[in-house]
DNA sequence: TTACTAATTGCTACCGGTAGCATAATGGTC
DNA sequence: GACCATTATGCTACCGGTAGCAATTAGTAA
């Protein structure tokens, strides 16, 4: 009875159970009514010849896929937090995750992205930074009809369709931090002028300063590249001034590591000679000696919400709990690289 | 005319080119011959609507899905390595990937990847270390009926369907190198024994050892999980000793962080009174304090192996040139945390 | 028991492609 | 110009599901 390449069809099924198609469809949808004891029938037929529906001809006819996207440029370590936590939510729901990853600063990210959603029929799109920082990534995303999740920290678009990070408050802890051990004299070192989440760590710093007092010279910002030779490069302008920073703030990991390879061969010793912190909190940031006191993203929250909104846009109708949350606010954490201002 | 939703299908195609649906699909498969001045009509009416075809369909009729899969089991930086480059690869032929993690030391791990074939419609998986080291999911795989490439070090299969990782001669390298700066005591920290990579390195570590006459006493081999937190506490246990090894080398590079941190801890100057290798050469290996020496795996000469061994599977009848590559040799890289014996 | 309404279940036309087979158009050859 | 072999194109039946609507059965009140 079976179809010839060994996969039962939902015919199959049904002729084991003696019923129609239809009524399968309706026990698998648990839509419509069915009588009891007709639904435990299919259901054993379901059992007996494990039965699952093809995921095309379901898509298909009822014009959905299954298959939702990630979208990101490069994969990360916070590429692939992401990526786990968004995995376990959405396969519980009977999603599978496509993966896409595109070159970030480029004029036809926005094409390639609705590109992909449409070759792939995906039902939904999760898009990471920085690709997500293009605010018109939504704009083609909506015209193209296509339900989208943006986690960035741009906010022109509906919280809905939104993650947002809040750099501000832990980038203000981090900084008392630093003031409270008596640190004035402060170096930065961005990510690529071209990525929104380096910008506004930037712009952070800068206010959170400023509460302070504390101004941040333009000679004490070094543009880096979020890579560990870029971090060096920063490090090296930086240190190498007559008068250097007491404190330095690393827009991530990768680029603090440059920093402490640097001193090393400078002879400085952090935190003695030299604070540092960073942003991200990748598990490296535990791995470096000394520890990087940093401020670490809830990925995992991340990815929850960015999967819940993605989600609610399919189950609107349903009693989805509404999600009002949008910020995600990171936390900073003290660990060994920061200490008092030298000579005090 | 247009589908009322915007897409166009085939049929809009075929009325706006003034030809019949069955000439649209010659066109699109290149297949069976058709009159270049109808080829040319149907191309513009392609082009025009900016067609592209429903991939569920498609897949329905084809019984294909243009489905990828790539399975590991956490996304680890080598994970990443892999997925980028095949990703770049696969797009290219047309196909999308879906991705999907597992548990790996579990009883389940089998079934959870057919089950995962199966519910995604995939045309082919390749598996990723340490799932792929489990020589049955190539039998379930294939009893399955799904086209799928492990990356291993297990060799119990079809070749066309295998890319091997060799540890002998790079571990060789890297031993011959130790040896040669008069190192005579080692120690090894390994990954979890149920992982075949941390067997296998453990096997080519003694028998490169051997050829010099050395052996690798028992109390100097302690197990770890691949993990940092897991590399402390091995090196402590291996450094701790009243008779410590004079160069240890640790399974992969999170481990090694684990060994300079406690180095550090403990005074010893790396590599002045300890020298250290690890396996991995993933990037931040380079970052260290010192730098690594370590064993670099060519991760976009593996992705591209698989995911050409994976299409071969499907373009059998094709001109695809067959792939007799089967084995990859990691490349021993000696940098800063590797040196001459203390004392000597 | 009958009539009538509500609850179940069946029939069927899609969804947007693919591919076998039939038919029409084209091209040579005598 | 007729005839036949090719070549090009059209017709149609699927692929395996979904969902609207019709038909059937069960349930309840009169």
């Amino acid at each position: 009875m079976i179809n010839r390449d060994g996969t039962p069809t939902i015919n199959d099924v049904a002729a084991l159970a003696g019923v129609h198609k239809r009524t399968v469809t309706r026990v698998m949808n648990s839509s419509s009514k069915v009588k009891a004891a007709t639904r435990a029938k299919v259901e054993q037929a379901i059992e007996v010849l494990n039965f699952s529906p093809n995921r095309q001809a379901r898509g298909l006819a009822a014009k959905r896929s299954f298959l939702l996207g990630l979208v990101y440029d490069a994969p990360t370590l916070f590429i692939n937090d992401i990526l786990k936590d968004t995995l376990g939510i959405i396969e519980d729901e009977g999603y599978e995750l496509v993966v896409h990853a595109c070159h970030y600063p480029s004029e036809n990210v926005v094409k390639d992205v609705t590109r992909f959603v449409k070759r792939a029929n995906l039902d939904g799109v999760i898009v990471l930074p920085p690709v997500a920082d293009i605010a018109d990534i939504g704009k083609e995303l909506q015209k193209a009809g296509c339900p989208y999740v943006r986690v960035t920290s741009d906010v022109s678009d509906e919280t809905s369709r939104l993650v947002v990070t809040d750099y501000l408050s832990a980038i203000s802890d981090m900084t008392r931090h630093l003031v409270e051990f008596g640190h004035r004299e402060f170096g930065f070192i961005s990510g690529p002028n071209t990525h929104l989440s380096s910008r506004k760590r930037h712009e952070a710093f800068v206010q959170a300063l400023s509460t302070h007092g504390i101004e941040l010279p333009a000679e004490m910002v070094v543009e880096g590249a979020y890579t560990f030779d870029s971090g060096l490069m920063a490090a090296n302008q930086l240190l190498s001034r007559e008068r250097r920073p007491t404190a330095i703030f690393a827009a991530n990991d990768e680029m603090a590591f440059g920093v402490i390879k640097v001193a090393n061969q400078l002879g400085l010793k952090i935190p003695a000679d030299l604070s540092l912190v960073s942003f991200d909190g990748t598990p490296f940031s535990n791995f470096a000696v000394p520890t990087l006191s940093t401020i670490i993203r809830p990925t995992g929250l991340m990815a929850k919400l960015a999967t819940q909104k993605m989600l609610a846009q399919f189950n609107s109708g349903s009693n989805a709990t509404h999600i009002s949350e949008t910020m995600i606010s990171p936390q900073f954490e003290a660990r060994e690289s920061t200490g008092p201002v030298p000579g005090r």
